[in-house]
DNA sequence: GTCTATACTAGGATAGAC
DNA sequence: GTCTATCCTAGTATAGAC
């Protein structure tokens, strides 16, 4: 196989197990199982195992602002228009699908004590918020958006909606107690309990 | 000394030491050190690190919904009235003071993946919306009201605050980037920039 | 109540074969 | 381009002394 694409396949893998693990938790070896090759050999091709994760979390920042600057590029954007803040959200409930790229922003928030991580954490943040200011928000505008995403966010790392989103559940309210009410208040169309 | 005086005492060494490097990024080493005992002693006193990390997260859960519960206890509390929001809001923002418990909560949450350290994440968050219910505020208010702790949550731990907060910084712009946008729209209070 | 010594495993990284 | 073998460090946990 071509290099390139090994290289694709293990930063693909590696996606995955950061996701499910974050960096400190997550082993070069599990990685290594994940994309079906030697643990050595996923060293050797990114260097070490911070270098894998920061080229992993770049990627997902990446993803995250190509998905909000897909809705500015796809026509005109209203900044006092409900319905294209709507469709900003919509951006956002995408990811929500495919969401190891969420868990790998959280993930590298938490290990911001990592310097490097640190750095790459802020500047990701940056990023989002400025590529959101395009919108033609007012910075609390962006900043309010921002502030529920990242409770998305948490709910998702918490595992708050494992399962709760697929369809009706009645353990629902069992399983989560007080917190399937907020799971509710976050996703109204939420099917309710039994 | 006595075992619960030196019991205290590790917790709180353990508490910031997870506080900075996570469940899986601190070893049980540094929470010794940290308390000043021997790594042994650590372990045989709490069992194994699961066990000593729930327990640090607990408390934190605790304090961070007994200063919110305080509020609703100081006397009567209006769900309408912007005055009791502050209060309220200020209650959080004592929390920042002494960030330990803040950042032992968004840990707890990006190790979720561990089963046990799950179900703490999603107790404490429902004890969380729980107790701001009882405010009176609608779950859509309350909503809002953790959201916007997420979000400062989140940039507590990518150190967007470090060194902001504490007073002018010429520096500020420069070394956040568009991030330092974002962190004057969360803290209109900041001294701007030179 | 607290330590030292230590057993044992896991994990990151390197060397070198094929 | 990819593997096996291996080194070395770090880290959790236990045993047992004081």
């Amino acid at each position: 196989m071509p290099a390139e694409e090994r290289r694709a396949l293990i930063l693909k893998a590696a996606t995955r197990a950061f996701a499910a693990g974050g960096y400190a938790g997550t082993s070069t070896d599990v990685i290594a199982k994940e994309a079906g090759v030697s643990q050595p050999y996923v060293v050797r091709m990114f260097g070490t195992k911070l270098d894998l994760f920061l080229e992993v979390y770049g990627n997902a920042c990446e993803r995250i602002v190509a998905a909000f600057r897909a809705v500015l590029e796809e026509g005109p954007f209203d900044p006092t228009s409900e319905a294209d803040k709507d469709r900003m959200a919509e951006a956002y409930t995408g990811l929500l699908e495919d969401s190891d790229f969420l868990h790998v922003l959280m993930h590298g928030f938490s290990a911001s004590a990592v310097p490097e991580i640190g750095s790459a954490s802020r500047d990701g943040m940056g990023r989002i918020f400025a590529t959101l200011r395009d919108t033609g928000w007012s910075r609390e505008e962006v900043r309010d958006f921002i502030a529920y995403g990242m409770l998305l966010n948490v709910l998702l790392s918490i595992g708050a909606f494992d399962g709760s989103l697929a369809g009706p559940n009645d353990q629902f309210d069992r399983r989560l107690g007080p917190l399937a009410d907020l799971v509710r208040a976050c996703a109204p169309d939420l099917p309710d309990a039994q």
